[in-house]
DNA sequence: AAGCCTAGGTGTACGTCGTACACTTGTCAA
DNA sequence: TTGACAAGTGTACGACGTACACCTAGGCTT
């Protein structure tokens, strides 16, 4: 009887919490969260699905330590600049991040308890505001007032990334001058605007600026009121 | 051999879609999305699970009704009313409905396809803005800009209405006086506001509406310039 | 009256998921 | 040498959504 043959002859490294996230965070950016499964997650690691559980308590701490990595990508705050720019800056970066893992802000939405990291950024955001001369009762308004888009989310209906083939588009376009006349007008005169636009003639990145500037702007006239 | 008796005299009305969603309904608000599930939707209707698939295409056409029904309970929009004050009323309307529903928000989050009613929602929202006066352009930023806010929602990060037991909240406060003295600070001066507040100290209405007011106010300054 | 179509409800089965629990194995301290 | 402990394994369970074949009762055509 022949003896085993070790046919794998490097020694895969060990797991650990980091290389699990690390794995965890490739698979969500690659085929988005629906596709992250602690089976394949494991297969991936090539390690049977329970040896995950001696790094991660389970799915949702899995989670969890997802957001924080993602949210550590996020810029420190920027020193020495005005509050207004400095928290804009910080969105923006936020943003960034969030783009950068799509996943993320649909994660976080679901979840009902921030992680520490999370809890952390708020703080400094608050710190932020106070520093900006917000009395701390304005400040507590500001953050209800720019809710998650303090993390950088988007906070759009839908986004209009399905990629649905043209010929149904087109057809759907059509019968949509009847039925929903607005949007179709607004359809219309936004697919022929100039040309610095992103995908469906709609420049995001814009909109989130303008949304933000309406809200700083807003607060900072309450602050000096 | 004894014939068989019907033990069920009652011939069972029959299923329907409508009886279904209301039932899925009915689910959802008493336990919450997570507890709405295909089999446990066709016990409650004292069926069997493929028994739903006559009345509806699988689970995410379900939720798709749901959010339907949640949409339809909106008002319509106020006639003759200012443009500012019809669009507020309708938002605060959308927000009355989403607080009888909890589970919508996410639901409706989690999808990336709108249904008609959904769309229709929108079609007339551009119109309210476009009869106030904003020009195309113009109307589409205020749409971006307003969000999943047109629907009503929170855009909170975090409902703070998890029910932790009190002596661990305790402890917690207690060691976030030294790790996130910001979030503290905020947490003292909220908790001992005026009475006029809602749960922990903290009125969630008035915050919405504050949000609100912000980025229509800002919105029609745009509008004027 | 006879036959048949069809809408609505049933039963069984498959593949996937998260994870509990008991086990082996490899490593290092005493 | 022993024996504790951390890390990885194997098996198993109860959910889940839903494909597919089947039954059955009512109403229509002939």
């Amino acid at each position: 009887m022949a003896r085993r043959i070790d046919v794998e002859t490097r020694p895969r490294e060990p797991l650990s919490r980091e290389r699990v996230l690390r794995a965890a965070l490739a698979l969500a950016d690659a085929g988005g969260v629906e596709s992250l499964s602690m089976r394949r997650l494991a297969h991936e690691l090539e390690v049977v699905p329970m040896a995950l559980y001696k790094h991660v308590a389970n799915k949702d701490e899995l989670l969890g330590g997802m957001i924080d990595v993602v949210v550590e990508e996020i810029d420190p705050p920027a020193v020495g600049a005005e509050w207004k720019t400095a928290i804009r800056e910080r969105i923006l970066s936020a943003r960034r991040a969030l783009l950068r893992h799509p996943w993320a802000s649909r994660v976080m939405e679901s979840r009902t308890e921030p992680t520490p990291t999370v809890l952390a950024y708020m703080d400094s955001m608050i710190g932020m505001f106070l520093a900006g001369g917000f009395s701390i009762d304005l400040t507590h308004h500001a953050m209800h007032a720019m809710g998650s888009r303090l993390m950088g989310f988007t906070q759009e209906l839908f986004n209009d990334t399905a990629d649905t083939d043209a010929e149904m588009e087109a057809q759907m376009w059509g019968s949509m001058a009847d039925t929903l006349p607005n949007i179709y007008q607004l359809y219309l005169t936004v697919s022929h605007d100039d040309a610095s636009v992103v995908g469906p003639g709609c420049d995001d990145q814009f909109e989130f600026e303008l949304a933000l500037d309406l809200l700083l702007d807003g607060l900072e006239k309450l602050r000096d009121r």
